[in-house]
Order: structure tokens, then C-alpha cells, then sequence
RNA sequence: GGGCGAAUAGCUCAGCGGUUCAGAGCGCCUGCCUUACACGCAGGAAGUCGGGGGUUCGAAUCCCUCUUCGCCCACCA
């Protein structure tokens, strides 16, 4: 009786192994790609230096180690490489609210100041982040970590902005874009997002000028009609003619303006007439366009009515320089003194005020609209013309486009398809500039002497065009946007445009797990920049498209929504296993998790009982396991009892499916797998049967109950030594399995089996490979009837409440020859399972005997009769097995019509009918039994 | 306006053509501190698989439609 190797707390506590075996894969190099072998590449959606992580970015996270971890385990030379992003508008965003905490603005400190205070606000954040993820066990490269306002990265952000200039695909582009107000910079199509909304739809009456009466247009937006240039009208509109080519008095600006006949007017919307201001709105710009309209701005960049001719007080930017051009200037003022100033929606019901007292509101209805936002501070943008960088997008997309369908990559769920499509076949060109502070400088240069305007690789410092004049050279003031950064990750983090070993070695790469929200606005651009920079090599295979974790309102989870959880809180009460178990356990592929952050017990306990779990079963088997095992394939085949042989079977059924579920992202279902491997065949059924065979102390107490059961572990039926080698082999490969999962919990036991050297990490173990010499059919059958016996004793034993002391006889009347066989080869696990002092075998008939027992009915008509002396209810008895009769005849019904059925007979494929009559076969049979079992008890 | 997804036990979700497939976890009920584990063990109760129609020999599972929720896209002035 060897002397436990380890003891074991009989609690497993997370904050005790976690923080020691994450230091020591990093100590052992664990996370970087081995030096050989086939790579397999994550890059991690760089998270934003805005704020600290939540939950529901875990989810991502975790998503990946998984990954990572599945493939390192099976050979691949693995790389996850980590980084942040610069989130330009969005850190900005949250500095500016620190200031403006502080009573300061950024332009009290200037641009130089608030950049570098932003440096060290993004400093902090950003370490911060990279310490959660390493404490939710994230198995990034750590020595490869990126920012994207690094100074290698920006290289390649300025290479590409300059390459594109000279491919022409940058471009200066005077239109309608989006601005929001708020954070006073131009926006992309996908950063202003739509957000439906009730509002008003205001007929305003404006007269003509030759006295014979009104147009009424219809409008949401009734303060930009200070910056109307015409009204339109279908041409085929009959309500246009008499109107069309005369001049309207322009309420309130008291300008004249025309009406005008345009194709684009919906005739069915509104009055058919559509006020015309091309300066505040895109398809009005389009109209002026055509019909060379006058384009007034009537409003400056913090959204307040004005004529933005001056330096904005507010920003002290002077708006000519970057965005209204000299020629759209009004040449008379629009805004009137007292509405100079307003706020928009002040002076939209301030007009409308006006309107009224003036007659000239027609009506107003309630109208349902969508109004697009600012994704970062949701401030209703404001349609304004500008002049802005753009660039062309389709010549990037189309390749892409033919790459997806001809499937050089896919994204799963399939089902984002359309979607992706659509948008790439619709794609509208990219405004890159945003007038912020925080980001990469737009390397565009003009020259004050010539006004030749590049792009540059270098920061210049005379003009190359007429260099003898000698003139400053001015570089535009604004910033790119952030995801004209982003969109470069794949590569850019290996060191392009260098050709680095890195990048020969880990580009392209395979998986990109990421939220569909982000689809467009990166994962579409970073396939086109790949293809386009790469050699037409696209940067991953696979897009996997995560859920989102939503609480219980199904709310998404934010920290402004305050259902945030900080992933260290889960990680403090329940330990990281728990946290990745609920998220990874939580939904299947790409569906949204469910949690709710005033619950954290039932959320997280599911996995802190599993760890919790598996802990004890690793305490018991390793305290039964001598220093040496032999190795499963080492065991003498003779040697195994029908049980080792099942879990054996059962093991490679798991590896087999926990494998072929993790290639198809279905991480879920690997982990439940190997949960139900663990719990309720290991612990539930095969450590207990092996129990008495282990000779140790642990049955010692139980010797008078289970006098049978010691007595056959002494006849030496099986040897301890095969039991040993099951239980190490079973245990390993399931720690194995779970590892990508839980890994911690994993590391610390797989550490401990026999025979491990001090150096093997499990982290880097290979992932088991299915032994099919070990699939045993027949075992999974034999055991299957033990176990079904074991449960129709312990389920009668409960029915009749039985206290679990007392012990009883029993008797099992096998039908057909080896089940007899079967049940007496492991007639000590039914003895101490069923908790039984005798167990009679008899090979039949069944359904003969009575006795004063309880009765129960296996589905291939064997029996379990259990000797109940008398304390037996007849009546009850009767109740019970006509209660199972009733159910069977049921079932029997169900099958004989289908049976009967020409239909099926005929149709069905054969061999469903097949399996059909020996399933009617089997329960007629049981059927039988049963019948007769009532009659010889004499139920009615 | 267009597209997509979800609706299965009280809760969170699996199952997506073949009657032991109506499941799991949590919760609930009844017993158990059976020396690996009470973060546990054993045994239970619990759902006409959102409504309606259809296809099929057979539907929770496929099709149509309706309802409710969610998401994406959209020049609804």
C-alpha cells in the first residue's frame, strides 16, 4: 500500500496555482512559436487603450487562447500576437473628458501637450489591458507586442498612405460627409451610425415671389433650410409644373431661391417638393451638383447656426483651411443676427417658432425616421460639406470580392454572407482624415510658395517642385483615421514594409476571431490591404465571428451601461478556469452569451464546481497511482476487467468528438464533451467500479458493508497494476483535452501524474490522437447493461425508501446467454453500487419468478428483482410496473402504426426499417415480461 | 424599406429529418457528511419544442406565414 505522493487540499484554490503557472510558461518560453513546424497564426483584434477590458471582451480573448492552445498542442508553431490600438477619436474622447473634468479644454494645452498627456493616459490603459489579459491565461507572444502608434507601425502606416497616393487611390474629395459636433472631426460612412427615431416631419410654406402663392416642403430638419439653394420637384410631377423655374422667397434668410424639377424626388414622399440645401445634406449636395446650386454652410463645426467664414471661437480652428472651401461661402449673410449662435436643435425650434408666428407652418406629423449618430459619443451627426482625404475603395474591394466567392477564405457562421457581400459590392470610398489631435499625422505636404501639394515618405523641408523658391512647406494639420491604422494589423505587427523574418515566416496568417461589428470597419479593409500590399496574399483563412455577451436584458455589455464586469473580479471569486468555462460553455458558434453581472454565483459557478471537480478526481487518482505506471499501450489486453475496457472506449469516443468539434469553432461542445467524459464516466461510474480493485485504504472502512466486493479484490480478479495504467492513461488524456479550455486547472494536475519530468509542460503536450485498439463496441454495450442495472436497483431502492445502510439481495434474471455472462463478470461492481449484500444471477426465464420483491424491467427484457422482505406494497408495486406498461405500450403503439404503415414500409430506407422492427422485437419482449410480472402478482 | 438571427423545462442554452432525442447546467423536490469531492453523492418532478398552415412514410428538426425580441444595411427630404 504505496503512501500517497501528494496531499492534496480537498478544495481546489485558483489564486494559489494560477499566478505561479502563468509565470512559469512564460519563464519556459511556452508562448512563443516553436522554432520549427508548420505556423499557425492569430492576430488579436487589437483592444482599445480607452478603457480597461470587461467580460464580454473576454469572450474574444478566450476565444483565440483556445485556438492557440488547441493548435500549439497539436505540433503547429503557434503564434497569437498581441497588441492595443490607438482608438484615435475614442481616446481622445476620454482625455478631452478628463480635462474638461479639470475645467480645461485641449486647446488650453495645445497640441503637442495634449498629445503627450494622451501618451501617458494610453501608457497606463494600455498595460493595464495587457496585464487582464494575461490574467485570464491568455498565451500571447508577449515579445511581439504592437501599438499602433508605434514608431515601426507608423512607418507602415505612412508607407501605405504614400503608395496609395501614388497609386491614386487617395484623394481629395469636396462632398457632404459626416461631423459630428461633438468630437468636431469628419467621420466615415461606418462611423455614423443609423439610430431609428421619432421625430417631426415639418411642412413649411415658402412663397413665391411673384405673389401667387407657396411651395410647402416637408423636412425633419427645418434649421438647415437657412441654407437651402432651391426647391426640387419630380419633372413628371403635376403639382411641380405651374412652380417649376420660378423664385421662392426663402423664409427667415429672405434670399430668393428657384425651384427647381429633379429625378431623384420621391413624388410619393412628404408635398412631392424637397427643400435643397447641398452644403448640409449628401443627396442635396448631389442635386446641386447638377444643377449648380450656390452651397452655403450655415452652420459651424460645434453644430451651432453661423456662417463658419471666421476662426471658430470654440476651436479656434480656422474651417477654411480644412473644410469649406472659399467658393461655397455665402455671398450674403443667411443667418440672421438672432439666431447667430444656437445651438441646431435650439434654433430648430426656434425657427419653427417663427414659422408659425409667420403663418408659414403648414403642419407638422409625427414622423419615424433614422438618424445617424457618432458611434463614439452618439451626438447626431451633422451632414456637412468638406473637403476631406478619401480612398477609392472598389479597386481594393473587387479582389477581395472574387477571393471570398471563389473561397480563398470564409467566415463562420456562413451565415454573414450576404451581408459581407453586399456591403463589399456597395463599398463607398473611405473618408480617412479626422481634424483630432491623437493619431498618425496625414504625411500630405503642400508648399506655401507653390501650392504643389504630395505626399511624403520623409518629413521634407523644401518643396521638390520649386525648391529654389524656398518657401515653408506646410503638412496637413488632421490625422488619419484609427482604422486606417488598423487595417495594416496582419502585417504591419511583423515589421512591414520590411522584409522581416517574422513576416516571411508568419504572414499570411489562418484565424481572425473577432466581433461582426467591427466586419466593415476592419476585417473587410484588412483582407483588402493584404491582398493589395501582399502580394494578393489575403492575411487569414477563417473569420470567426464571436457572439456578444448581453446581460439578462440582453443588453450589450458596457462600461457606460454600467453591466460591465471586470473579468479580474470573476477571476478573484471564481478563478479563470471559471470565467472561460461560463463564456466558452455559455453559447454555441457565434451566438451571443447570456450573463448576468448580479449574479456572478450562478454565472460562474458551473465552472468553479467543474474545476472544483476535477481537482478531486485528480486527488484521488494520483493518491492511488504508484510512481510508475505502465503505459496503456504496455497492458496485457487480458488484463482489463469489461470496465476498464469501456472508460478505455469511452476515452478515445471523447477525443475522437472533442477533436472533430474543436476544428468546426465548436468550442462548446468539446468542452461539454470532455466534461461528460470527466464527470460522468470517469468519476461517476468508473472510479467508483475500480475502487475495490486498488487494494489501497480507501475501501478499508467499508470492508463489512462491502464484504463481497474486498473479498473479490483479494481473489486478485484483476490486477491494480492495469487499473493504475487506465486511470493515469484516462486522466491524462482528458486533462489534455481540456487543457485550451481550462488550463490552469489542467496544468497544475497533468503536472503532478506519474512520470512527468520536472520541465514537461502540459501547455506544449501533444494533443491525443483517437487509439483505435482501444474502441471496444462491445464493452460500451456489457458495461452499459451494468450500469442500467446498478440504477433500476438504486432507483427501487429510492422509490421504496430504502435507507442507504440497509443492504439488499438481489436477483437479475438475464435473457439470452452472455448477458448472464455479463453480469456475473462484474457482479462485485453491482454489489457495491447497488449497495447489495447478495446478488443471484439467473439465466432465465424471465418474468417466473416473484418473491415478495420489487420489480423492474431492463429495455432487452432482462429483470432486476429486489428482495424487499415483505415490506413491499403489492398495490404499489402493481401501480409502478402498469405505470411502465402503460408507458412501453405507448411507445409500442407509436411503432406498430408505423410498421403497419404501407407507406413507411415501402419508403423508408431499409435499413431505418430494419432498426425499427428490432426495436418493436426488443419491446414486445420487454413487454412481456412485464405483462407476466403483473399477473403473477395478481395486480388487476 | 431590405437582409439576417433568435423564440425548446422557472432561468441560461444544446439538439436542426427517423419514438427510448424531448436533453444539459443552474434552480426545485426526496434521501444521504457513503473518507476524492456537500463547489459533492443517489433518486425525482418539470416543457402540447412561440401561433397557424404545408412538404414528408416520418418534423423540435425542412418550407410558407403570423407574432415577439435582437442585430445589420439603407440619400424615409
Amino acid at each position: 500500500m504505496p503512501a500517497p505522493r501528494f496531499e492534496l487540499a480537498p478544495q481546489y484554490d485558483p489564486r494559489a496555482v494560477e499566478p505561479s503557472l502563468y509565470r512559469r510558461w512564460l519563464e519556459r518560453g511556452a508562448f512563443a512559436p516553436r522554432a520549427s513546424g508548420e505556423p499557425y497564426i492569430i492576430v488579436i483584434p487589437p483592444p482599445n487603450v480607452t478603457a480597461v477590458l470587461h467580460v464580454g471582451h473576454g469572450l474574444n480573448n478566450i476565444i483565440q487562447d483556445v485556438l492557440i492552445r488547441f493548435e500549439r498542442m497539436r505540433g503547429r508553431a503557434a503564434l497569437w500576437l498581441p497588441g492595443t490600438d490607438h482608438a484615435g477619436i475614442a481616446t481622445q474622447n476620454v482625455v478631452e473628458k478628463q480635462l474638461a473634468a479639470e475645467g480645461k479644454t485641449r486647446f488650453d494645452l495645445g497640441r503637442e501637450a495634449f498629445v503627450e498627456r494622451v501618451w501617458a493616459f494610453v501608457r497606463e490603459t494600455g498595460d493595464t489591458i495587457i496585464e487582464q489579459l494575461k490574467i485570464i491565461g491568455c498565451s500571447c507572444d508577449w515579445s511581439r507586442t504592437r501599438f499602433t502608434l508605434d514608431e515601426a507601425y507608423s512607418r507602415a502606416v505612412r508607407e501605405v498612405f504614400v503608395t496609395l497616393w501614388e497609386e491614386q487611390l487617395i484623394y481629395r474629395g469636396h462632398r457632404v460627409i459626416h461631423w459630428c459636433p461633438h468630437c468636431l472631426t469628419a467621420l466615415s460612412d461606418e462611423e455614423a451610425e443609423h439610430h431609428d427615431t421619432s421625430g417631426n416631419l415639418y411642412h413649411i410654406k415658402y412663397p413665391l415671389v411673384d405673389g401667387s402663392g407657396f411651395v410647402t416642403v416637408a423636412t425633419t430638419r427645418p434649421e438647415t433650410m437657412l441654407g437651402d439653394t432651391a426647391v426640387a420637384v419630380h419633372p413628371d410631377d403635376p403639382r411641380g409644373r405651374p412652380a417649376v423655374g420660378k423664385n421662392l422667397r426663402l423664409p427667415i434668410a429672405n434670399v430668393e431661391i428657384p425651384v427647381i424639377a429633379d429625378e431623384t424626388v420621391d413624388r410619393a414622399f412628404g408635398t412631392g417638393f424637397v427643400k435643397v440645401t447641398p452644403a448640409h445634406d449628401a443627396s442635396d449636395f448631389e442635386i446641386g451638383l447638377r444643377h449648380r446650386l450656390p452651397m452655403p454652410l450655415i452652420m459651424r463645426e460645434d453644430g451651432t447656426l453661423g456662417e463658419p467664414s471666421r476662426v471658430d471661437g470654440r476651436t479656434g480652428r480656422r474651417p477654411e483651411t480644412t473644410t469649406a472651401r472659399p467658393p461655397d461661402r455665402p455671398s450674403a449673410r443667411r443667418v440672421p443676427p438672432d439666431l447667430e449662435g444656437l445651438d441646431r436643435f435650439e434654433a430648430r425650434k426656434r425657427i419653427v417658432k417663427q414659422l408659425e408666428r409667420d403663418g408659414l407652418l403648414a403642419k407638422v406629423e409625427q414622423h419615424q425616421h433614422s438618424v445617424r449618430r457618432c458611434y463614439r459619443c452618439e451626438t447626431v451627426v451633422e451632414p456637412r460639406l468638406s473637403d476631406q482625404w478619401f480612398v477609392k475603395m472598389r479597386p481594393l474591394a473587387e479582389p477581395v470580392l472574387a477571393e471570398y466567392r471563389r473561397g480563398a477564405f470564409r467566415l463562420v457562421p456562413e451565415r454573414w454572407r450576404a451581408t459581407f457581400e453586399h456591403w463589399m459590392e456597395n463599398i463607398r470610398d473611405w473618408n480617412i482624415s479626422r481634424q483630432l489631435w491623437w493619431g498618425h499625422r496625414i504625411p500630405v505636404f503642400t508648399c506655401k510658395h507653390c501650392g504643389h501639394q504630395w505626399a511624403d515618405r520623409t518629413d521634407p523641408t523644401t518643396c521638390p517642385e520649386c525648391d529654389g523658391g524656398g518657401g515653408p512647406v506646410e503638412q496637413d494639420p488632421d490625422v488619419l483615421d484609427t482604422w486606417f491604422s488598423s487595417w495594416l494589423w496582419p502585417f504591419a505587427t511583423l515589421g512591414w514594409p520590411q522584409r522581416t523574418p517574422d513576416l516571411e515566416r508568419f504572414y499570411p496568417g489562418h484565424t481572425m476571431v473577432t466581433a461582426p461589428e467591427i466586419l466593415f470597419f476592419w476585417v473587410a479593409r484588412m483582407l483588402m490591404s493584404g491582398y493589395h500590399f501582399m502580394d494578393r496574399r489575403l492575411p487569414f483563412t477563417t473569420v470567426y465571428l464571436t457572439g456578444t455577451v448581453r446581460d439578462t436584458q440582453h443588453r450589450k455589455m458596457s462600461k457606460s451601461l454600467g453591466n460591465g464586469i471586470d473579468p479580474r473580479d470573476v477571476v478573484r471569486l471564481y478563478g479563470t478556469d471559471a470565467l472561460r468555462w461560463t463564456l466558452i460553455g455559455g453559447g454555441s458558434l457565434g451566438a451571443d452569451v447570456i450573463v448576468d453581472p448580479n449574479d456572478l454565483e450562478t454565472t460562474f459557478a458551473p465552472g468553479r464546481n467543474f474545476a472544483n471537480k476535477l481537482w478531486n478526481i485528480g486527488r484521488f487518482i494520483l493518491s492511488q497511482l504508484p510512481a510508475e505506471v505502465t503505459p496503456i499501450d504496455g497492458v496485457d489486453r487480458t488484463q482489463l476487467t469489461l470496465a476498464d475496457r469501456w472508460i478505455l472506449s469511452r476515452a478515445q469516443a471523447m477525443t475522437r468528438e472533442a477533436t472533430a468539434s474543436l476544428e468546426q469553432f465548436r468550442l462548446d461542445e468539446a468542452a461539454k464533451r470532455c466534461y461528460e467524459f470527466a464527470w460522468n464516466e470517469l468519476a461517476d461510474w468508473y472510479v467508483e467500479a475500480v475502487k475495490p480493485r486498488l487494494g489501497t485504504t480507501t475501501d478499508a472502512g467499508a470492508a463489512p458493508r462491502a464484504a463481497g466486493a474486498l473479498r473479490a479484490a483479494a481473489r486478485g480478479a484483476a490486477p491494480a497494476s492495469a487499473a493504475h495504467a487506465v486511470l493515469a492513461y484516462c486522466f491524462d488524456v482528458v486533462l489534455r483535452l481540456l487543457h485550451p479550455v481550462v488550463p490552469f486547472i489542467t496544468e497544475e494536475l497533468w503536472q503532478k501524474l506519474p512520470g512527468r519530468t520536472a520541465d514537461e509542460l502540459l501547455i506544449v503536450a501533444p494533443w491525443p490522437r483517437p487509439q483505435g485498439q482501444l474502441e471496444d463496441a462491445e464493452a460500451d454495450v456489457h458495461f452499459g447493461r451494468v450500469k442500467t442495472a446498478i440504477e433500476l436497483i438504486r432507483s427501487i431502492r429510492a422509490e421504496y425508501r430504502i435507507p442507504p445502510k440497509t443492504r439488499l439481495r438481489a436477483t437479475i434474471v438475464a435473457r439470452g446467454g452472455d448477458r448472464a455472462a455479463t453480469f456475473a463478470g462484474e457482479r462485485d461492481t453491482i454489489l457495491r453500487l447497488g449497495q447489495l449484500e447478495s446478488l443471484t444471477i439467473d439465466g432465465g426465464p424471465a418474468g417466473a419468478s416473484v418473491g415478495g420483491g420489487a420489480h423492474a424491467v431492463f429495455g432487452d427484457g432482462s429483470e432486476v428483482i429486489v428482495a424487499l422482505e415483505g415490506a413491499i406494497d403489492v398495490q404499489q408495486e402493481c401501480s409502478r410496473l402498469s405505470h411502465e406498461l402503460s408507458r412501453l405500450d405507448g411507445h409500442l403503439a407509436g411503432l406498430a402504426a408505423k410498421l403497419t404503415n404501407e407507406n413507411f414500409v415501402s419508403r423508408a430506407p431499409a435499413e431505418v426499417v430494419a432498426r425499427e422492427r428490432e426495436k418493436e422485437k426488443a419491446w414486445r419482449d420487454q413487454r412481456a415480461v412485464l405483462a407476466g410480472k403483473l399477473k403473477a402478482l395478481g395486480c388487476s
